[in-house]
DNA sequence: GTAATAGTGTCTATAAGACACTATTGA
DNA sequence: TCAATAGTGTCTTATAGACACTATTAC
């Protein structure tokens, strides 16, 4: 019998390339609210597998670059968006033998929330085209590359069902806004409406937002706007939207 | 310029050995209940890296055998336990440049809930000793190989969160059990007294249980037994458990 | 003034917590 | 009978939904 190796030892001869091992991503959904309705974002593959359709923006972890998974999702989002600071949230990883025609493959998806205010879009050497798209759209009517198209479905299932219960949708907004914006967006998402006065008694209990002592002027009367405190943009309610009575 | 391969060309010519990619592993929290408390099921490290600590089970995905990453979760709970229909979800990935010292690596972490019962824990060449664990314990007091003991933490809080608005806790349980077992059952998880009228209320009301007919005698009066109907391992329900108030 | 949107008062409904009460067993 | 645990009746509390009401602007 050989003789024990240290872990030094080990270590030294360990190969990774020696090993029949799974390719890893990171996949995001990057959502906004853009022409009253949720839209994701979507990028144009430009290389091989799957050249030419349409998929969720993602890509390998560079090994010199990312010391974590959220650095990954961090610098794919700062690449096709510019925007680094948003809420990001990892939702579920996806692995199979089929996934990917290179072979077996794991995907971390993550879940981006921003506002498409002031968002430039950037083709990289990966995708010869960014946009925004219809999440409805995209669902009942388009074929997205690899499993993206399940992905993206999950991805929306937890954002609607986050949104029952926390401050999420603060988060596809501009810094200040009223609280009619904010109901919409929450409309929005859940596809239900939304009481009114339950609405705000519900935001403004939850002591998160500030008056920003503006007003938002339009051809009737002004409502006053308000912005986030630093802790409200991922707050957790008691009690779920229940939705409208039957 | 090279002529433009076909997505089958270029499929020949990749081989994934010539790139630098993460390892990638599947690990799990598998909790039960035992002596009144939740334990975690822990396995000594026979191999290096981190050789003789204690560690999660888990492993690599197994590309030939495995066709999903839920399929090596499944293998794995197998393997150290012998269930393989319990309930099993998946909670979060890790991954990051230096949480394996044979370098970048992502694990997959699942979380299982099984009965203990009738369970002979086995081990295997990857791990010298198989053990339950007080998962209080193993936080206050223990050092994981790995990052385990963080993994561990975030699996212990999805429990315990879950246990606040689901009926997870039904799946720690054997087929029969009496409502008290059941409270105590959640109970033991949120570290809080739960109301026994709004308990039972809410359990019954939920209508996810069915009387077997039988009860359960003891020094006292006789409880009713019930088991699951299929749906009542996962039911979510629409307010949470507040616990008391002061 | 009117139209339109902002914002409030106050009722009901639902489900949780509190807690005292009754019920059924073994010894 | 008593101890112990099973199980219930019913009040209070918290927060959501309903919906009509008032407030403030542009025109």
């Amino acid at each position: 019998m050989a003789k024990e190796l240290t872990e030094k030892q080990f270590l030294k001869r360990y190969d990774i390339h020696e090993f029949d091992i799974p390719l890893t991503s990171v996949d995001m959904a990057i959502f906004t609210i853009r022409g009253g309705e949720l839209q994701v974002l979507l990028v144009k593959r430009a290389q091989h597998p799957s050249k030419g359709l349409w998929a969720l923006p993602g890509g390998f972890i560079d090994l010199k670059k990312d010391r974590t998974l959220s650095d990954t999702a961090h610098r794919k989002l700062l690449e096709k968006t510019g925007v680094d600071t948003p809420y990001l949230e990892q939702v579920e990883s996806f692995g199979s033998a089929d996934r990917d025609a290179r072979g077996w493959s794991v995907t971390v998806a993550y879940l981006a929330l921003i506002t498409c205010d002031d968002i430039v879009l950037a083709a990289d050497e990966s995708s010869e085209e960014v946009t925004w798209m219809s999440v409805e759209k995209v669902e009942q009517e388009m074929d997205l590359a690899f499993d993206h198209q399940a992905i993206l479905d999950v991805c929306h299932d937890r954002l609607k069902n986050k949104v029952q219960y926390t401050s999420l949708p603060i988060n596809l907004l501009p810094t200040e806004f009223t609280l009619t914006e904010l109901q919409k967006t929450f409309e929005i998402i859940l596809g239900i409406p939304v009481e009114k006065k339950s609405f705000r008694r519900r935001i403004l209990d939850a002591d998160i937002l500030e008056e920003t002592g503006g007003m938002k002027t339009g051809s009737n009367r002004p409502a006053k706007l308000y912005s986030t405190k630093p802790e409200g943009v991922k707050h957790f309610f008691s009690r779920s939207i229940e939705g409208p009575r039957r």
